[in-house]
DNA sequence: GCATTGACTCTAG
DNA sequence: CCTAGAGCCAATG
């Protein structure tokens, strides 16, 4: 059994703290490289669900959110901010820096 | 089963 | 650096 939800939440789960990945990597890590999108979609569904999302960010190392009543940028860069993760005030952040990558 | 939406990504200009 | 267009996937109505 397959849940693409199940597996976002695993996926995003292995992220270790004072990391982020990107919605792309995520994707590749199910097997799914095209999928980034339906990741968004997971993570924008989720809202009572113990889960990182504060870790995952688009692949230009920027906060794509738009900002729902729960989770919004600024929420978002405070998490960050909160593991040692330098956000700018601009949202922006240094993926090639923060980047983790998933095992193998 | 088609049309719409959304926290994506890439390429071009 | 920013905008626009196209491609892609999953869930919803």
């Amino acid at each position: 059994m397959n849940n693409f939800k199940e597996s976002v939440i695993i996926a995003v789960n292995q992220i270790p703290y004072g990391k982020v990945v990107s919605y792309g990597q995520i994707a590749v890590h199910l097997d799914n490289p095209r999928a980034a999108r339906a990741v968004g979609w997971v993570l924008r569904s989720l809202e009572g669900v113990d889960l990182p999302w504060w870790r995952v960010i688009n692949n230009s190392g920027r906060i794509s959110i738009k900002g729902n009543r729960f989770n919004t940028p600024e929420d978002q860069k405070r998490h960050l901010l909160a593991e040692n993760i330098h956000v700018a005030d601009n949202f922006d952040i240094d993926i090639n820096k923060y980047r983790y990558l998933f095992p193998v």
